[in-house]
Formats: C-alpha cells, sequence, structure tokens
DNA sequence: GGGCTAGTCGTACAGTGTACGACAAGAACG
DNA sequence: CGTTCTTGTCGTACACTGTACGACTAGCCC
C-alpha cells in the first residue's frame, strides 16, 4: 500500500513542515493537550507499530482520545499528515550517521548505512511515495545536506554530487524496500520463507523445466543454498554497497 | 498504493501460473469467452491505461462483461490475479531484449535497457510487492534465465552472478519508480512538476537558512538547474547504469 | 450575562475485497 | 423425454476507507 503525498496547497504544507503557524486550541482538545506535534508523533508510533495499513485517521483519532474529524483541526487531510511524518522520521537521520571526516568513501557508506538504520526503524517510509516532490523540511533538507558534505572536496562538480548521493540513496531504498516485504509478506501470509519454498518446491519441480532454463538450474539452487532463501536483502545492501562505492570511485578517480 | 502477493496456497497459485489446470466453462461466462488468461490480460489493460488503482474486481468484472464474482471462479483472489498479471507483464522482456553477444557489459546494459522498457509498458508493476516472494511463472523464470546469462562467462561464481543481476534489476526498479512517482504526484495534484516549485520556491525562500545548510545552497540549484527539475529519472538512471557497470567491472577485473 | 469564535465530532457518501447462498444452465442417466 | 447432479454466475451484505458538511458547545471578550 503506497500512499501519496502532498496533494494540497504546497505553500500551506511547507508552513506546516516548518510550523510557521501553530494553533492555539480551546476547545476540548486542548484537555488532550493536542497540537501538529503530538498528532504526527501519535502517527509515526502507530505506523511502526502495526505499519501504514493500520494507519487510518479514525484508528489515529482514537488512539489520541479524540473523534476523527478533530484531526482536520490540525492537518488538512492525511497526505499532508504523511508528509510531516516522513519529514519527521528523516529527522532522525544525523543522530545515526558517524560519519570519518577524512575519507569520501567511508563518508559515503556512513551515509549508507545511517539510511539503512532510519529505514530499519521505519519502514513505512518505504510505503510513502515522495521521490518525485519530497516534503522539503527540517528534516529532510538535514539529510540532504549531510549526504551532499559527504562527497564534497572529492573534485566531482555540483550535479555529479547531485547523481551520486541520489544514487546512494536510491540503491538503499531499494533495498531496505526487500526487507519490508518480505516482513509484510510473512504478515500477510502467516507463513515463513521457508515454509513457502517447501510449499513452492515440489509444485516447481513438476512444471520446471532444465533445458529451458539452463543458467537458472546451475546458479539458482546454488545462490538460494547461499543465502538461506530466495532474497537475502541484507547481504544484497552488502554486495550492492561495494560494487557502488567502486563505481563512484572510478568517477572520482578520473575527475581528480 | 503497494498491492501484495501471493497470500494464498503456494501450490495454487504455481498451478494458475503455468496454467496446469484450465477449468471448462459452461454456464454464461462461456458467452462472454471467459478464461483465465482473458481476465488476466484485461486486468493488465485496465492497469496499463488507468493505473493499479482503477482495477477493482468491480470495475474488471464489469470490462468483461460479467458480474464481479464470476472473477472469483477464475482467479482465487485478487492477490493471485496480481501474480498472474505480474508474471504476465515480465514475460514482455525477451522481446525488448537485444543483447550484443561478446561483451558482458554490453549485455548488462542491454538488460537494465530492456527492464527499464519493461516498467515503462507497465508502469504498475512498481507497485506490486512481489521482491520477496516473486511469482515463479514462465514470465519470471525467463527473465531470471536472460539476466544470468549476460553475466555467465566473466568468472564470477553462482551467488555472484546472482547478485550481479539482483543489483542491476534492484537499481532499475528503483529509478523507474521515479519516473512513476513523477507522473502519480501529477495526477494526483493536477499540478505539474514547474507549477508545484513555482508554488514552493517563494514560501522555502522564508524559511530557508542558508547557513544551516551552505551545501545544498551551493549544490541544489544547479543540480536543479541541470535537470530541470528537483528530480529527474532519466538522468539518474543513466548516471547510475555507468556507476555501477563501472563497480562489477572492478569485480569481474579482480575475479579474472 | 450575552455574543462570538473556533475547536469538536456525528453522520453520510462512494468506494474496497470477498464470504455466503440462491439461482440457473448444461450434462448425464433412466 | 424427465429427472438429478454439477458447475458457473452473481445479488447481497459486512466491515472498512478518507473526508465534506453542518450542528454543537466550550471558552473568551465586552
Amino acid at each position: 500500500m503506497t500512499e501519496i503525498t502532498g496533494t494540497g496547497d504546497p505553500a500551506r504544507s511547507l508552513s506546516l513542515l516548518w510550523r510557521l503557524v501553530e494553533p492555539s486550541p480551546r476547545g476540548r482538545g486542548a484537555e488532550a493537550g493536542l497540537s501538529v506535534d503530538r498528532v504526527v508523533d501519535a502517527a509515526i508510533a502507530l505506523a511502526d507499530a502495526e505499519g501504514l495499513g493500520a494507519l487510518s485517521m479514525r484508528r489515529l483519532a482514537t488512539d489520541l482520545g479524540v473523534g476523527a474529524m478533530t484531526l482536520y483541526t490540525y492537518v488538512p487531510a492525511k497526505a499532508e499528515l504523511l508528509d510531516l511524518m516522513v519529514d519527521s522520521a528523516l529527522g532522525e537521520f544525523p543522530s545515526l550517521y558517524a560519519p570519518a571526516a577524512d575519507d569520501w568513501r567511508a563518508r559515503l557508506e556512513a551515509v549508507a548505512r545511517a539510511s539503512w538504520s532510519t529505514y530499519e526503524r521505519h519502514p513505512w517510509l518505504l510505503n510513502v511515495a515522495a521521490s518525485g516532490r519530497p516534503p522539503l523540511g527540517p528534516g529532510v533538507l538535514t539529510k540532504y545536506e549531510l549526504g551532499l558534505q559527504a562527497v564534497d572536496g572529492t573534485g566531482l562538480d555540483e550535479v555529479a554530487m547531485d547523481a551520486v548521493f541520489t544514487l546512494i540513496e536510491g540503491f538503499v531504498a531499494g533495498t531496505a524496500r526487500g526487507v519490508v516485504e518480505q516482513v509484510a509478506a510473512q504478515q500477510a501470509t502467516g507463513i515463513t520463507e521457508a515454509e513457502w519454498w517447501e510449499a513452492t518446491a515440489p509444485v516447481l519441480d513438476r512444471v520446471y523445466d532444465p533445458e529451458r532454463f539452463p543458467t537458472v538450474t546451475r546458479v539458482g539452487p546454488v545462490a538460494g543454498e547461499a543465502q538461506q532463501a530466495a532474497y537475502d536483502p541484507r547481504r544484497a545492501f552488502e554486495f550492492g554497497l561495494a560494487r557502488l562505492l567502486d563505481g563512484v570511485a572510478v568517477l572520482v578517480d578520473g575527475a581528480a
């Protein structure tokens, strides 16, 4: 379930992201101590605990002890709430990022690992489609700043710096999505990866033609055995990150 | 909106994917000439034309001229229908793949471009979460076979061959998702990228602190100007593919 | 105390996937 | 030909979604 962010007025969204205007409640919401931050924090807690699928306006309102429509006092719509959640969750990035100062490669690797950790802590981030028009709040901009700093001083020009950060960031999101999908598959089916394969293998044997898929026949079992699954996202992350940094190194060395 | 595949019995799904059993309709469905293939083809046509969001069982049934529940005669549930759609759409991959025989790098690049074309033709593929437990039908296996063949003969061992293909494939999916999200954002908001930025920029100027984001201040405008947008997926694809292949080359040269 | 404003929230609407069970059309058999 | 059985069709119902609308009411100011 991918949700879409920022369907409303961009100016309104930005004001919210930077908390330019904060309503001062007087009614019953005041008793509950409601505010944009409380709503966003509760939404993040709910999505962390039970996934984005459990995050409905009614459910969130119940968690906060108010009626569903009360939320719309603090947030224009669910899309804007998601914007706020994304920016807030990405705001944790700096605390997870511990770069080595001198080496651009170590810095970039630290960016990737910190980003991975962010997605581990808030898997629902990967189900919020924001890449086209990201919520330009403090959290997003800070992460972008730190990512760009990591590739600064490599001799790459500005366009390349942006491209490298985008490449790394997209790679991390892609492999992290693998973890999310595996967990989601297990929860949706109630069947573990091993059980799934156990049920699949015998039927597959009946239809599978080794002559039609010679390379799969040779590679598939070996790879499956090595990662103890059809797909191991953690291994894919380590392997891919090394290849990616090698590739960036070729570019940096060429530019130097 | 990400949908999840394969929530039912794996053996049943596999039988369907390989069309092991085909029901021979006799009732009113026979008049409509219904079959699993007809249902899947109509579902793909609908998703191609109006997106995965428009694909509801009721709507699909209406398109086919039958009642909603009739579909469940041919397909156990929507999740299995999605499995079938994915495998069928990926079945187009071979016809889009024209490899140069000798050079592994050219072959791998052709794989990436063919995969990109597949996602271009069927963007909804990226909104179906299948990476953890892919539908192991003829389409998926054929794509996997051709992908592995591309890295065969490089001196890489089986585990590395699988990892390289997975890396490339994940990269393509990630950048292609960028295109999908931009289109989705435009359709959801009714606002073009340029209009969005025009509405965003003045408000951002009010809150933006250049001293807090020095590197963004230097890089952001240059990158934005170069790609005429906050994010240009096509450019990201070309840039990333080159880096990725460079990185794989380092591995291949080391193994040789 | 009266009036106003601003936050609260019940109701309603158009959707979703699919379980259940009533129905009917064709095949098989006497 | 009549009856029974099988199998595909599909109307209805349920619990759920985001949110527009408008009624209500609690607190502030005069």
